[in-house]
DNA sequence: CGAATTGTTGACGGAATCTGTCACCATTAT
DNA sequence: ATAATGGTGACAGATTCCGTCAACAATTCG
């Protein structure tokens, strides 16, 4: 094999065992142990961050970072792997290790110098915006690690009751209806996480809660720390839920058909401001439908259990909509129109 | 220099100048024709994309792809960029001529084994998630070049007056206070674009806009086509304005100081659940204080102009807030509710 | 300490490769 | 037709590469 070729070959396969000793690259290459060590050297003045120690137990490592092949991507490919690193800048917290950003500078530095002024002129006329938000969620790595292998961590969270039952991802928080009060003080309960994900900025984590036993979302922000469950309680069997499958164990909503307790059909009308509204809630798009005059209608199911929450949704939406049936959401929303009036007379 | 140095560099000066000819290189790398050529069709050989036609004029062209060198990324680093242009799946359209996704499945080949795996791992216990909407929004890329360029377009929109107006992103959605109606006949303009911007799942595009001899901020997915202006509208200087500092150059709202209209000094409690809802908010940001039992304060400035808007807005957050002064949006707050209880009775 | 393991460096000659030259062909624009 | 440009094959000489050997250094383990 010509040294170039080898050259590359080596490259991949020191990445993909990171740890090796020369004698074994010279037998897999066929070729000696002094050729390796020149090679390695070489590799090393490429960039390739290698380390060696001497001795029993010594030999090669790939120190703190893999060099990737060279990959052939077209410019548009590189220009939107740019942005959308970049869109993470947004986020005050991430679960990964490394700053995104260090990613970002060393793609960017790679990269041609014409595909680089490309981005640049791209730079401020481009953006994927999240709401930024102030509250970090220092946890993140440690739900995340837990999700990924299994395990129970017990955790501190803010709000014993309310926010746990509530927090159900943007916008769909509240949608079962628990006592709320002035409860900020920290409760601490055992869970074992699912996965993290960000929605609007704001990080959370749906876990089965050993609690309430049952799968609960928690946010992530208000998780004040996260360790290993000191009890030991053994992991329970997440029946292969996962982020995919999450819509399944979520409470109901209009378009997902039977939730818990008894539906009733659900109509209302909207003005066109009303449809600008619903549109962004991705639980009422497959009930949403847009008359030819900009108004619109929801046509689904209302799960009874969910009255309170669909009532304050509608109030919320004042006179851009309508109710129109069940007849206990309608009085719903007026009973929740007028303690909102209560406050102004 | 050694070959394999040689082939290196080679890659990185096919790929700034992607026209070359053969004797151009032989003559930079003092090596005859002959090497050149050799080393070209290695180089096509590791999966540079070449091309070349005989005849004057002729010459060598990178054709599609472009190579990237060797980047040493950390493991963590591989990560981010992986989940970030994962999250992109979420939109319907991008203003990249390439599919991301190709980007993706490139870039996760090319990885080593066990960075693949973690990220396996990871797949479904990561996401970024941003509501998925059903429209599209074709016009994309013509709009951003156009950003790029500073050229005049001419546009169909669907909305004239209410949309145009009151289109200013995601949250604050009716800042400006237009007179809504039923209009959804697209209208005509010619329209200068400034950059376009996603936020919650929409994109939209802050531009000069001819009609109405200001900036207004357009709703991507209601421009139903768009091309260069045939009336040869001449550019108009922007002074500068981008994506950046765009900021500057909406309509007033608490913590930007003055507004246009003289400003009113705003207070407004909240619950918890209240806090909740504004938390989100990022213009509220500012104003908002959090007080130890989980409730919280509003307080800052709020423009007379924008009475009608931040009426809107406390009236959609019901019992959750209650505004204390002034007493113009008290009364304004107590209109709206009203008006909205009109339906329920 | 001494033995074993592993990396590090230098030197050298033979083997493999790379390179330049030259000759000739193919394609295309002018 | 002519000139410009890429493409290929062959071959000898130049260069690089490679294996071997030898000596040394650092570390672990008994």
């Amino acid at each position: 094999m010509p040294k170039s070729k080898r050259l590359l070959e080596l490259m991949m396969t020191v990445n993909r065992k990171r740890r090796f000793k020369v004698q074994e690259l010279a037998d897999e290459f066929g070729v000696s142990k002094r050729t390796i060590l020149r090679d390695l050297q070489e590799l090393s003045e490429l960039g390739v961050p290698l380390y060696s120690e001497p001795g029993p137990h010594g030999g090669y490592q790939v120190v703190r970072e893999r060099v990737l092949p060279p990959i052939a991507f077209t410019e548009g490919e590189a220009v939107s792997i740019f942005f959308a690193v970049d869109a993470l800048r947004h986020y005050v917290s991430l679960p990964f290790e490394s700053e995104s950003s260090s990613a970002l500078d060393k793609f960017y530095r790679h990269l041609p110098g014409d595909v680089r002024d490309r981005i640049d002129a791209m730079k401020n006329r481009v953006d994927i915006v999240t709401p930024r938000r102030r509250r970090e969620a220092p946890c993140l790595a440690v739900l995340l690690n837990a999700a990924i292998d299994g395990r129970v961590l017990r955790i501190e969270y803010e709000s014993a009751e309310a926010a746990a039952e509530a927090a159900v991802g943007g916008a769909i928080e509240g949608a079962t209806e628990g006592k709320r009060g002035s409860k900020a003080k920290p409760g601490v309960r055992s869970i074992q996480p699912i996965g993290i994900y960000a929605s609007n900025g704001l990080w959370y984590c749906p876990a089965y809660c050993f609690l309430r036993e049952g799968v609960r979302v928690f946010r992530c922000d208000r998780i004040r720390s996260a360790e290993p469950d000191p009890a030991g309680t053994p992991p329970i069997d997440l029946e292969g839920r996962h982020l995919g499958n999450r819509k399944q164990y979520e409470p109901g909503h209009p378009s997902s058909g039977e939730g818990d307790g008894a539906a009733g059909k659900l109509r209302a009308s909207l003005t066109p401001e009303g449809v600008r509204r619903c549109e962004p809630e991705p639980w009422l798009t497959e009930a949403l439908s847009v008359l030819p005059d900009g108004g619109g209608m929801l046509e689904g199911r209302v799960p009874a259990n969910d009255i309170g929450f669909y009532a304050r949704f509608f109030a919320g939406l004042g006179r851009e909509a309508a109710v129109l049936e069940p007849a206990e959401l309608r009085e719903a929303v007026r009973r929740e129109l007028e303690r909102a009036l209560a406050h102004y007379s």
